[in-house]
DNA sequence: AATGAATGAGGGTTCATTCAT
DNA sequence: AATGAATGAACCCTCATTCAT
């Protein structure tokens, strides 16, 4: 998306938008041209069709997110729970910065054809892994007290994933209070308990 | 949906599978005519169009699902702890074992039109006010220790919610043993301290 | 018509409003049903289809048209004079009485299947013809002056014809003093001038 | 009209003659798109509908009608018999030279959806109102002995619109001609008495 | 005498896309 | 680099009608 001729910018944008209100099923590729103020022909000559809209879109939104992972893991070290912390940051943040991104990744996935899924499904997956490793790490480390980590796991990513759904950058919440609310939900769930607490503890 | 002429029951499951698979808005009608083995004539002789058939189906899956939520909440008192065990319960049960039901309500909502919609966003509401009733006289009554009980009801709902996405009756975990485990996270998620725990224990 | 069962009267009625209203072609055969307040199997128990509505309506309007011409010509002479006034006089009734009638008779014609078709043509020629007997037997006698016979009697047809689609029985004047007028139009419109008045001349 | 790509022409031209033979609601775009030799999709391009196209071709035949007029009014006087004469001419020549327009206006006003239908009854209110003015004029001064304006207005009217019913081009009579009689004969049905006859009469 | 269930054909309209310019 | 014109397939839905009961 980076070194397109002018015009794009809206095209992606307004499909976005009407991906994400109504669906890629029940987006017709005239509303997308109308909202992005361009003529169809136009949107036809930046993009080769509509499913390519969506993979660009996609790409675009999975890209935000892994950055964002990225850019959070490498303030902290081989701590899981600093690595936990750090992955629900960076989610937290991607779900209540980009909710439109969000949606679309959560909702319009299947939308894509054959060719695209596959790239598409293995990213998912390691989105998954991502979290997995570390909840296994600290599992293993002993400081995740959790019987059941994959729950855990879902149960982390599940919380994270909603907030898409109900924030409102109007709300009540800011976002740093809500990432500080969710790492400690998170640390909640995997029964996060520190090396620290546990030395004085005999038996 | 229970007197109507034979046939009904193939369009209903048909159309609630084709919605489930590829989203209202990419369906058509013709298809879930074909999937059901009925001709597109009888389809509109037992529903008035695609909306009512949404409507039809959105209708039974709340209904599907607050029932459950009666039956569970019908065993137990009035202890808050209860009460949460019996609508996570019921919340597990509902998107394990009726996971196209579920990602209708979760999806789908948006296709309706405007008529119905104010009627569904009551019920969604009212879905939401169940829970945070309940978790609200828990931190009251003091045995929920969160701070932040909007959070935490969230968390439990995305977490359930999160499970018609991945769960499959196939896997290696079965329901009891599900609803076990996300019973005893939710009550983690609030941080539920029973009464009889903090009496005597003196240290 | 007759002779039918009863529930037959309220599908001619409700048939003959909608025809009117919305053109045969635009009426929908359950239009008809539901404003007739029957099935639509109790509607094809009387009659076969459509078409045989259509059919039955014109056929009656016909018939009550010329019923009321020879009714009226029962009650003059010879004279042509009278003659046109007879017509003009239930011609003049026929359309503002009956204006549902008078209006498919006007606009629904060209609706019938070929077969039909045929013998209604027979019978609005057989109204012209009327209506042009008496005026060449009145100008070959000398009392109606016009030089155009024919324009005068489609005149004459024409501003009748024209009454059912301005007519109000609410309106301020009554279908006598209607019918008075337009006789008089009539008269002059052929240039009639009674014998009587042309004796004094010298000759 | 007159500014729309290719191929519209032949669209309006093909509907106008559907609408006119058939009706409006007995129309089918496909025929319409058939006979004009144009594709489905073609048409749709042009019009935004079916009833776009009526808009459209009511429009043009009020333009061809006010504006014959507006011609005619324009080589008379001040005059109410010459102001009569050039309406009346008006009115035949549009009724004779444009059969088909003058057909669909006097059937398919009534197939115009409401926010239509509003403006198309102020034409026709208009098109009345150019008449009463006249004759009511022709009254007031005089030369008009009527002692029923409104009914001998309606007669005048009435049977130009008729002469679209029965004329044809090939019948004996030339438009000229036509137009001759017909003012002949609105003159008779209004009584025109000009002034110079009046003078020499003793009294 | 009367009807509920069902149908195939066709209704108007919108779709994603292509192509000549 | 950009667009107006055009298309065929498919859209949701309604049509007049039939038929078993």
């Amino acid at each position: 998306m980076p070194s397109r001729p002018a015009g794009h910018r809206a095209v992606v944008e307004a499909a976005r938008a009407e991906f994400s209100e109504r669906g890629y099923g029940a987006t017709s590729i005239r509303d997308i041209a109308r909202r992005a103020g361009v003529s169809l022909s136009a949107l036809y000559y930046y993009y080769t069709g509509k499913q390519e809209l969506l993979v660009a879109i996609l790409d675009d939104g999975l890209d935000t997110y892994f950055r964002g992972c990225e850019r959070a893991l490498a303030t902290v070290g081989e701590d899981p729970a600093e690595q936990l912390e750090a992955l629900v940051s960076a989610s937290v943040r991607f779900r209540s910065e980009h909710r439109v991104k969000s949606s679309i990744l959560q909702n319009e996935g299947r939308s894509l054809e054959p060719v695209h899924l596959a790239r598409y499904r293995m990213s998912e997956e390691r989105a998954s892994r991502q979290f997995r490793d570390v909840v296994e790490r600290g599992v293993s480390v002993g400081i995740f007290l959790t019987p059941y980590p994959e729950d855990a796991r879902r149960a982390v990513i599940g919380m994270c994933n909603a907030i898409a759904q109900w924030y409102s950058p109007d709300g009540s919440v800011g976002i740093d209070e809500l990432v500080e609310r969710y790492v400690s939900l998170a640390l909640t769930i995997v029964e996060y308990r520190p090396r620290s607490a546990r030395r004085p503890v005999r038996d």
